[in-house]
DNA sequence: ATCATTAGTTAACATAGGTGAATGCAAAAC
DNA sequence: GTTTTGCATTCACCTATGTTAACTAATGAT
Protein backbone atom coordinates (compact mmCIF):
# COMPACT_ATOMS: atom_id res chain seq x y z
CA UNK A 1 0.00 0.00 0.00
CA UNK A 2 2.73 2.37 0.68
CA UNK A 3 4.39 1.48 -2.39
CA UNK A 4 1.52 2.28 -4.26
CA UNK A 5 1.67 6.00 -2.95
CA UNK A 6 5.19 5.97 -3.51
CA UNK A 7 4.89 4.48 -7.54
CA UNK A 8 1.56 7.15 -7.38
CA UNK A 9 4.21 9.98 -6.69
CA UNK A 10 7.03 9.35 -8.78
CA UNK A 11 5.14 8.59 -11.72
CA UNK A 12 4.33 12.18 -11.45
CA UNK A 13 7.48 13.81 -10.11
CA UNK A 14 11.28 13.37 -9.64
CA UNK A 15 12.05 12.76 -6.28
CA UNK A 16 14.19 11.14 -3.78
CA UNK A 17 13.19 8.21 -1.35
CA UNK A 18 14.69 10.31 1.62
CA UNK A 19 12.02 13.41 0.77
CA UNK A 20 9.23 10.26 -0.11
CA UNK A 21 10.07 8.92 3.40
CA UNK A 22 9.58 12.33 4.76
CA UNK A 23 6.32 12.71 3.18
CA UNK A 24 5.30 9.65 4.59
CA UNK A 25 6.03 10.67 7.86
CA UNK A 26 3.34 13.29 7.77
CA UNK A 27 0.62 11.14 7.00
CA UNK A 28 -1.37 8.12 8.50
CA UNK A 29 -3.04 5.30 7.20
CA UNK A 30 -6.85 4.48 8.45
CA UNK A 31 -9.89 2.62 7.69
CA UNK A 32 -12.96 3.66 7.07
CA UNK A 33 -16.11 1.50 6.50
CA UNK A 34 -18.61 1.06 3.64
CA UNK A 35 -21.06 3.78 3.86
CA UNK A 36 -19.85 5.43 6.01
CA UNK A 37 -18.57 9.43 5.35
CA UNK A 38 -15.48 10.86 4.93
CA UNK A 39 -16.57 14.69 4.34
CA UNK A 40 -19.57 16.06 5.48
CA UNK A 41 -21.01 18.71 2.93
CA UNK A 42 -20.56 21.73 5.42
CA UNK A 43 -18.03 20.95 7.56
CA UNK A 44 -14.24 21.36 6.90
CA UNK A 45 -12.31 19.31 4.87
CA UNK A 46 -9.14 18.66 7.19
CA UNK A 47 -7.74 15.59 5.07
CA UNK A 48 -7.10 14.69 1.28
CA UNK A 49 -6.83 10.80 1.41
CA UNK A 50 -4.75 8.54 -0.80
CA UNK A 51 -6.76 5.34 -1.21
CA UNK A 52 -4.90 2.19 -0.60
CA UNK A 53 -8.07 0.05 -1.38
CA UNK A 54 -11.37 0.57 -1.57
CA UNK A 55 -13.24 2.91 -3.45
CA UNK A 56 -14.75 6.27 -2.46
CA UNK A 57 -17.15 9.15 -4.05
CA UNK A 58 -18.20 12.48 -3.79
CA UNK A 59 -21.32 14.03 -4.54
CA UNK A 60 -23.35 16.83 -4.27
CA UNK A 61 -27.35 17.58 -3.46
CA UNK A 62 -29.01 20.27 -5.34
CA UNK A 63 -31.95 21.99 -4.62
CA UNK A 64 -34.13 19.83 -5.38
CA UNK A 65 -32.74 17.15 -3.34
CA UNK A 66 -31.02 15.09 -6.18
CA UNK A 67 -27.87 13.85 -5.71
CA UNK A 68 -24.70 14.02 -8.07
CA UNK A 69 -21.67 12.43 -8.09
CA UNK A 70 -18.94 14.45 -9.13
CA UNK A 71 -16.04 11.70 -8.76
CA UNK A 72 -15.53 8.20 -7.88
CA UNK A 73 -12.01 7.69 -6.79
CA UNK A 74 -10.73 3.92 -6.97
CA UNK A 75 -7.58 2.68 -5.54
CA UNK A 76 -4.43 4.77 -5.56
CA UNK A 77 -6.03 8.00 -6.60
CA UNK A 78 -6.46 11.12 -4.47
CA UNK A 79 -9.97 12.51 -2.72
CA UNK A 80 -10.54 15.19 -0.87
CA UNK A 81 -13.01 18.28 -1.18
CA UNK A 82 -10.63 19.81 -2.86
CA UNK A 83 -11.67 23.82 -2.17
CA UNK A 84 -12.56 23.53 1.12
CA UNK A 85 -9.43 21.78 1.95
CA UNK A 86 -6.97 24.33 0.34
CA UNK A 87 -9.48 27.80 1.48
CA UNK A 88 -10.94 26.20 4.89
CA UNK A 89 -14.11 26.69 3.92
CA UNK A 90 -17.08 24.85 4.53
CA UNK A 91 -17.43 21.16 1.98
CA UNK A 92 -19.83 21.67 -0.83
CA UNK A 93 -19.81 18.22 -0.80
CA UNK A 94 -20.39 14.81 0.81
CA UNK A 95 -17.71 12.31 0.51
CA UNK A 96 -18.17 8.50 1.66
CA UNK A 97 -16.86 4.65 1.30
CA UNK A 98 -18.75 2.71 -1.27
CA UNK A 99 -16.89 0.01 0.44
CA UNK A 100 -14.37 -0.78 2.92
CA UNK A 101 -11.56 0.76 2.32
CA UNK A 102 -8.12 1.84 3.46
CA UNK A 103 -6.59 5.57 3.01
CA UNK A 104 -3.56 7.27 3.35
CA UNK A 105 -4.39 10.76 5.09
CA UNK A 106 -2.26 14.20 4.86
CA UNK A 107 -4.07 16.78 7.09
CA UNK A 108 -3.64 20.65 6.66
CA UNK A 109 -0.96 21.27 8.83
CA UNK A 110 1.34 18.18 7.37
CA UNK A 111 0.03 19.54 3.69
CA UNK A 112 1.95 22.91 4.70
CA UNK A 113 4.61 21.39 6.30
CA UNK A 114 5.45 19.46 2.90
CA UNK A 115 4.49 22.23 0.63
CA UNK A 116 7.02 24.23 2.56
CA UNK A 117 9.49 21.66 3.21
CA UNK A 118 9.76 18.96 -0.05
CA UNK A 119 10.10 21.22 -3.29
CA UNK A 120 9.12 18.13 -5.42
CA UNK A 121 6.00 17.58 -3.32
CA UNK A 122 4.40 21.24 -3.67
CA UNK A 123 5.06 20.76 -7.44
CA UNK A 124 3.50 17.32 -7.54
CA UNK A 125 0.68 18.66 -5.59
CA UNK A 126 0.29 21.84 -8.51
CA UNK A 127 -0.29 19.13 -10.57
CA UNK A 128 -2.95 17.46 -8.73
CA UNK A 129 -4.72 20.70 -8.79
CA UNK A 130 -4.36 21.81 -12.22
CA UNK A 131 -5.11 17.89 -13.12
CA UNK A 132 -8.64 18.35 -11.44
CA UNK A 133 -9.41 21.52 -12.88
CA UNK A 134 -8.80 20.34 -16.53
CA UNK A 135 -10.68 17.17 -15.91
CA UNK A 136 -13.80 19.21 -14.43
CA UNK A 137 -12.95 21.43 -17.38
CA UNK A 138 -12.95 18.69 -19.99
CA UNK A 139 -16.33 17.07 -18.43
CA UNK A 140 -18.36 20.01 -18.71
CA UNK A 141 -16.94 20.17 -22.70
CA UNK A 142 -18.09 16.18 -22.63
CA UNK A 143 -21.77 16.79 -21.64
CA UNK A 144 -22.15 19.56 -24.31
CA UNK A 145 -20.55 17.86 -26.81
CA UNK A 146 -22.24 13.74 -26.25
CA UNK A 147 -24.68 12.00 -25.81
CA UNK A 148 -25.02 9.99 -22.25
CA UNK A 149 -24.50 6.94 -24.57
CA UNK A 150 -21.13 8.46 -25.75
CA UNK A 151 -20.32 9.57 -22.02
CA UNK A 152 -20.63 5.69 -21.24
CA UNK A 153 -18.91 4.32 -24.13
CA UNK A 154 -16.21 6.71 -23.40
CA UNK A 155 -15.96 5.63 -19.36
CA UNK A 156 -16.13 2.27 -20.50
CA UNK A 157 -13.37 2.56 -23.01
CA UNK A 158 -10.75 5.05 -20.44
CA UNK A 159 -11.75 3.44 -16.85
CA UNK A 160 -13.05 0.15 -17.33
CA UNK A 161 -12.26 -0.61 -13.85
CA UNK A 162 -14.57 1.40 -12.21
CA UNK A 163 -17.57 -0.36 -13.96
CA UNK A 164 -16.53 -3.28 -12.34
CA UNK A 165 -16.68 -2.07 -8.49
CA UNK A 166 -18.91 0.59 -8.52
CA UNK A 167 -22.90 -0.07 -8.78
CA UNK A 168 -24.65 0.89 -11.72
CA UNK A 169 -26.59 3.76 -10.11
CA UNK A 170 -23.48 5.55 -8.94
CA UNK A 171 -22.18 5.68 -12.52
CA UNK A 172 -25.39 6.51 -14.10
CA UNK A 173 -25.22 10.03 -11.95
CA UNK A 174 -21.99 10.46 -12.74
CA UNK A 175 -22.22 10.22 -16.51
CA UNK A 176 -25.65 12.53 -15.51
CA UNK A 177 -28.39 10.80 -16.36
CA UNK A 178 -30.88 8.38 -14.52
CA UNK A 179 -30.54 4.96 -14.03
CA UNK A 180 -33.54 3.87 -16.16
CA UNK A 181 -31.89 5.35 -18.66
CA UNK A 182 -28.33 3.63 -18.09
CA UNK A 183 -30.24 0.30 -18.19
CA UNK A 184 -31.74 1.89 -21.10
CA UNK A 185 -28.61 2.46 -23.01
CA UNK A 186 -26.57 -0.77 -22.28
CA UNK A 187 -29.92 -2.43 -23.30
CA UNK A 188 -28.99 -1.21 -26.57
CA UNK A 189 -25.77 -1.27 -27.01
CA UNK A 190 -26.09 -5.39 -26.56
CA UNK A 191 -28.89 -5.04 -28.96
CA UNK A 192 -26.72 -3.53 -31.39
CA UNK A 193 -24.12 -6.09 -31.28
CA UNK B 1 -7.95 50.87 -15.77
CA UNK B 2 -4.88 50.51 -13.57
CA UNK B 3 -7.40 51.45 -10.48
CA UNK B 4 -9.59 48.29 -11.30
CA UNK B 5 -6.60 45.99 -11.36
CA UNK B 6 -5.80 47.43 -8.14
CA UNK B 7 -9.33 46.99 -6.71
CA UNK B 8 -9.73 43.23 -8.43
CA UNK B 9 -6.38 42.32 -6.31
CA UNK B 10 -6.93 44.03 -2.78
CA UNK B 11 -10.64 43.14 -2.37
CA UNK B 12 -9.85 39.72 -2.22
CA UNK B 13 -6.12 39.74 -0.35
CA UNK B 14 -4.22 42.46 1.72
CA UNK B 15 -1.56 43.75 -0.44
CA UNK B 16 0.71 46.80 0.33
CA UNK B 17 0.64 50.04 -2.39
CA UNK B 18 4.33 49.23 -2.58
CA UNK B 19 3.72 45.29 -3.28
CA UNK B 20 1.04 46.47 -6.08
CA UNK B 21 3.11 48.75 -7.43
CA UNK B 22 5.73 46.28 -7.74
CA UNK B 23 3.09 43.58 -9.17
CA UNK B 24 1.66 46.51 -11.91
CA UNK B 25 5.67 46.85 -13.17
CA UNK B 26 5.50 43.47 -14.15
CA UNK B 27 2.78 43.89 -16.27
CA UNK B 28 2.20 45.51 -19.61
CA UNK B 29 -0.98 46.75 -21.40
CA UNK B 30 -2.38 45.41 -24.96
CA UNK B 31 -5.44 45.82 -27.26
CA UNK B 32 -6.83 43.41 -29.17
CA UNK B 33 -9.39 43.78 -31.62
CA UNK B 34 -12.57 41.68 -32.09
CA UNK B 35 -12.61 38.53 -33.42
CA UNK B 36 -8.80 38.34 -32.62
CA UNK B 37 -7.39 35.67 -30.79
CA UNK B 38 -5.72 35.84 -27.48
CA UNK B 39 -5.08 32.15 -27.16
CA UNK B 40 -5.14 29.80 -29.83
CA UNK B 41 -5.95 25.57 -29.42
CA UNK B 42 -2.92 23.68 -29.42
CA UNK B 43 -0.46 26.52 -28.55
CA UNK B 44 1.21 27.48 -25.56
CA UNK B 45 -0.70 29.81 -23.21
CA UNK B 46 2.19 32.85 -22.92
CA UNK B 47 -0.09 35.22 -20.81
CA UNK B 48 -2.88 35.41 -18.39
CA UNK B 49 -4.73 38.69 -19.01
CA UNK B 50 -7.06 41.08 -16.94
CA UNK B 51 -9.27 42.51 -18.80
CA UNK B 52 -9.64 46.05 -18.47
CA UNK B 53 -12.28 46.99 -20.97
CA UNK B 54 -14.14 45.28 -23.73
CA UNK B 55 -14.81 41.00 -23.36
CA UNK B 56 -12.76 37.91 -24.63
CA UNK B 57 -14.46 34.18 -24.32
CA UNK B 58 -12.57 30.82 -24.24
CA UNK B 59 -14.24 28.20 -26.05
CA UNK B 60 -12.76 24.16 -27.17
CA UNK B 61 -13.84 22.65 -30.23
CA UNK B 62 -15.11 19.09 -30.25
CA UNK B 63 -14.57 15.96 -31.93
CA UNK B 64 -17.84 16.61 -34.27
CA UNK B 65 -16.82 20.05 -34.83
CA UNK B 66 -18.62 21.83 -32.66
CA UNK B 67 -18.27 25.19 -30.10
CA UNK B 68 -18.42 25.20 -27.05
CA UNK B 69 -17.98 28.24 -24.54
CA UNK B 70 -16.26 27.99 -21.48
CA UNK B 71 -16.20 31.45 -19.77
CA UNK B 72 -16.74 34.75 -20.97
CA UNK B 73 -14.87 36.97 -18.98
CA UNK B 74 -15.93 41.02 -19.08
CA UNK B 75 -14.27 44.00 -17.93
CA UNK B 76 -12.67 43.35 -14.61
CA UNK B 77 -12.14 39.96 -14.90
CA UNK B 78 -9.40 37.85 -15.75
CA UNK B 79 -8.96 35.26 -18.73
CA UNK B 80 -6.53 32.53 -19.89
CA UNK B 81 -6.22 29.19 -20.56
CA UNK B 82 -4.48 28.54 -16.86
CA UNK B 83 -3.78 24.92 -17.66
CA UNK B 84 -1.50 25.57 -20.70
CA UNK B 85 -0.36 28.92 -18.70
CA UNK B 86 0.58 27.25 -15.29
CA UNK B 87 1.89 23.82 -16.97
CA UNK B 88 3.42 25.07 -19.91
CA UNK B 89 1.19 22.32 -22.03
CA UNK B 90 -0.16 23.14 -25.56
CA UNK B 91 -3.59 24.90 -24.53
CA UNK B 92 -6.63 22.63 -25.40
CA UNK B 93 -9.20 26.33 -25.97
CA UNK B 94 -9.39 28.97 -28.04
CA UNK B 95 -9.86 32.50 -26.28
CA UNK B 96 -10.91 35.52 -28.55
CA UNK B 97 -12.10 39.15 -28.55
CA UNK B 98 -15.94 39.61 -28.62
CA UNK B 99 -14.85 43.07 -28.91
CA UNK B 100 -12.44 45.49 -28.93
CA UNK B 101 -10.51 45.00 -25.55
CA UNK B 102 -8.03 46.21 -23.68
CA UNK B 103 -6.23 44.13 -21.36
CA UNK B 104 -2.99 44.04 -18.82
CA UNK B 105 -0.87 41.09 -19.48
CA UNK B 106 1.30 38.87 -17.01
CA UNK B 107 3.63 36.51 -18.72
CA UNK B 108 4.79 33.00 -17.05
CA UNK B 109 8.29 34.75 -15.91
CA UNK B 110 6.74 37.47 -14.37
CA UNK B 111 4.37 35.40 -13.08
CA UNK B 112 6.86 33.24 -11.29
CA UNK B 113 8.76 36.48 -10.13
CA UNK B 114 5.53 37.75 -9.01
CA UNK B 115 4.70 34.62 -7.02
CA UNK B 116 8.19 34.64 -5.74
CA UNK B 117 8.57 38.14 -4.22
CA UNK B 118 5.21 39.14 -3.26
CA UNK B 119 3.69 36.74 -0.71
CA UNK B 120 -0.07 38.19 -0.69
CA UNK B 121 0.50 37.65 -5.02
CA UNK B 122 0.93 34.16 -4.77
CA UNK B 123 -2.01 33.60 -2.20
CA UNK B 124 -3.76 35.54 -4.80
CA UNK B 125 -3.37 33.84 -7.83
CA UNK B 126 -4.27 30.48 -5.58
CA UNK B 127 -7.45 31.90 -5.10
CA UNK B 128 -8.08 32.65 -8.32
CA UNK B 129 -6.86 29.06 -9.73
CA UNK B 130 -9.46 28.00 -7.14
CA UNK B 131 -12.24 29.97 -7.92
CA UNK B 132 -12.01 28.98 -11.34
CA UNK B 133 -12.07 25.02 -10.06
CA UNK B 134 -15.30 25.91 -8.18
CA UNK B 135 -16.79 27.50 -10.75
CA UNK B 136 -16.53 24.44 -13.40
CA UNK B 137 -17.56 21.93 -10.66
CA UNK B 138 -20.35 24.12 -9.98
CA UNK B 139 -21.35 24.41 -13.78
CA UNK B 140 -21.29 20.67 -14.09
CA UNK B 141 -23.74 20.16 -10.92
CA UNK B 142 -25.96 22.62 -12.30
CA UNK B 143 -25.86 21.22 -15.36
CA UNK B 144 -27.05 17.85 -14.48
CA UNK B 145 -29.54 19.64 -11.57
CA UNK B 146 -31.04 22.04 -14.00
CA UNK B 147 -33.08 23.15 -17.06
CA UNK B 148 -31.72 24.96 -19.80
CA UNK B 149 -34.29 27.65 -18.71
CA UNK B 150 -33.24 27.72 -14.87
CA UNK B 151 -29.29 28.19 -15.99
CA UNK B 152 -30.52 31.23 -18.70
CA UNK B 153 -32.33 32.51 -15.45
CA UNK B 154 -29.59 31.97 -12.81
CA UNK B 155 -27.02 33.73 -15.13
CA UNK B 156 -29.73 36.63 -15.50
CA UNK B 157 -29.97 37.05 -11.64
CA UNK B 158 -26.15 36.67 -11.45
CA UNK B 159 -24.32 38.00 -14.63
CA UNK B 160 -27.44 40.54 -16.08
CA UNK B 161 -24.43 42.51 -17.88
CA UNK B 162 -23.08 39.57 -19.86
CA UNK B 163 -26.94 39.59 -21.44
CA UNK B 164 -26.10 43.10 -22.62
CA UNK B 165 -22.75 43.03 -23.88
CA UNK B 166 -22.22 39.39 -25.57
CA UNK B 167 -24.29 38.36 -28.44
CA UNK B 168 -26.92 35.46 -27.66
CA UNK B 169 -25.18 32.44 -29.45
CA UNK B 170 -22.47 32.77 -26.99
CA UNK B 171 -24.90 32.73 -24.52
CA UNK B 172 -26.86 29.44 -25.72
CA UNK B 173 -23.65 28.10 -26.17
CA UNK B 174 -22.29 28.82 -22.64
CA UNK B 175 -25.35 27.35 -21.27
CA UNK B 176 -24.87 24.60 -23.26
CA UNK B 177 -28.05 24.84 -25.76
CA UNK B 178 -28.35 25.96 -29.44
CA UNK B 179 -29.45 29.44 -30.59
CA UNK B 180 -32.73 28.35 -31.33
CA UNK B 181 -33.66 26.79 -28.09
CA UNK B 182 -32.39 29.87 -26.42
CA UNK B 183 -34.75 31.66 -28.50
CA UNK B 184 -37.87 29.42 -27.45
CA UNK B 185 -36.55 30.08 -23.86
CA UNK B 186 -36.73 33.90 -23.76
CA UNK B 187 -40.32 33.46 -25.50
CA UNK B 188 -41.98 31.27 -23.06
CA UNK B 189 -40.51 33.12 -20.59
CA UNK B 190 -42.11 36.09 -21.82
CA UNK B 191 -45.13 34.42 -22.76
CA UNK B 192 -45.04 33.24 -19.04
CA UNK B 193 -45.65 37.23 -17.71
C1' DA C 1 -35.38 -18.70 7.51
C1' DT C 2 -38.14 -14.68 6.87
C1' DC C 3 -38.91 -10.14 5.86
C1' DA C 4 -37.54 -5.65 4.34
C1' DT C 5 -34.69 -2.89 1.60
C1' DT C 6 -32.01 -1.73 -2.24
C1' DA C 7 -30.52 -2.37 -7.01
C1' DG C 8 -31.47 -3.29 -11.66
C1' DT C 9 -34.69 -4.00 -15.67
C1' DT C 10 -38.49 -3.04 -18.61
C1' DA C 11 -42.23 -0.52 -20.70
C1' DA C 12 -45.60 3.27 -21.76
C1' DC C 13 -45.89 7.82 -21.88
C1' DA C 14 -44.21 12.86 -21.31
C1' DT C 15 -41.09 16.58 -22.31
C1' DA C 16 -36.86 19.34 -23.11
C1' DG C 17 -34.05 20.34 -26.35
C1' DG C 18 -32.08 19.28 -31.19
C1' DT C 19 -32.62 19.77 -36.34
C1' DG C 20 -33.49 21.93 -40.59
C1' DA C 21 -35.64 25.38 -43.04
C1' DA C 22 -37.77 29.84 -43.76
C1' DT C 23 -37.94 34.76 -42.60
C1' DG C 24 -36.68 39.42 -41.24
C1' DC C 25 -33.33 42.56 -39.78
C1' DA C 26 -29.08 44.86 -38.97
C1' DA C 27 -24.33 45.44 -39.65
C1' DA C 28 -20.47 45.01 -42.62
C1' DA C 29 -18.48 44.97 -47.10
C1' DC C 30 -18.40 46.51 -51.53
C1' DG D 1 -26.70 52.71 -51.97
C1' DT D 2 -26.70 47.98 -52.84
C1' DT D 3 -25.30 43.54 -51.68
C1' DT D 4 -23.74 40.21 -48.58
C1' DT D 5 -23.26 38.18 -44.37
C1' DG D 6 -24.43 36.99 -39.78
C1' DC D 7 -27.74 37.01 -36.01
C1' DA D 8 -32.16 36.19 -33.93
C1' DT D 9 -36.73 34.27 -34.37
C1' DT D 10 -40.26 30.97 -35.48
C1' DC D 11 -42.15 26.59 -36.80
C1' DA D 12 -42.80 21.57 -37.63
C1' DC D 13 -40.90 17.53 -36.65
C1' DC D 14 -37.57 14.30 -34.23
C1' DT D 15 -35.01 12.04 -30.48
C1' DA D 16 -32.80 11.39 -26.08
C1' DT D 17 -33.71 11.29 -21.66
C1' DG D 18 -37.03 11.81 -17.74
C1' DT D 19 -41.10 9.91 -15.18
C1' DT D 20 -43.92 6.60 -13.18
C1' DA D 21 -44.75 2.27 -12.13
C1' DA D 22 -44.50 -2.69 -12.05
C1' DC D 23 -41.53 -6.70 -11.52
C1' DT D 24 -37.43 -9.42 -10.19
C1' DA D 25 -33.13 -10.35 -8.05
C1' DA D 26 -29.93 -9.57 -4.70
C1' DT D 27 -28.58 -8.00 -0.14
C1' DG D 28 -29.06 -7.12 4.59
C1' DA D 29 -31.50 -7.30 9.09
C1' DT D 30 -33.92 -9.75 12.53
Amino acid sequence: MTNQLFKNITTKVKISQKDLEKFLSLTRVTRIKKNDFFINEGSFAKYIAFVNSGVLYSYSVDEKGDKHVVQIALENHWISDLFSFLSNEPSLFNVQAIENSELTLLNRDNFEKACDTIPAFERFFRILIQNAYVSSQRRVSRIYGNTAEERYLKLVKDNPKILQSVPQHYIASFLGIKPQSLSRIRKNLYNKR
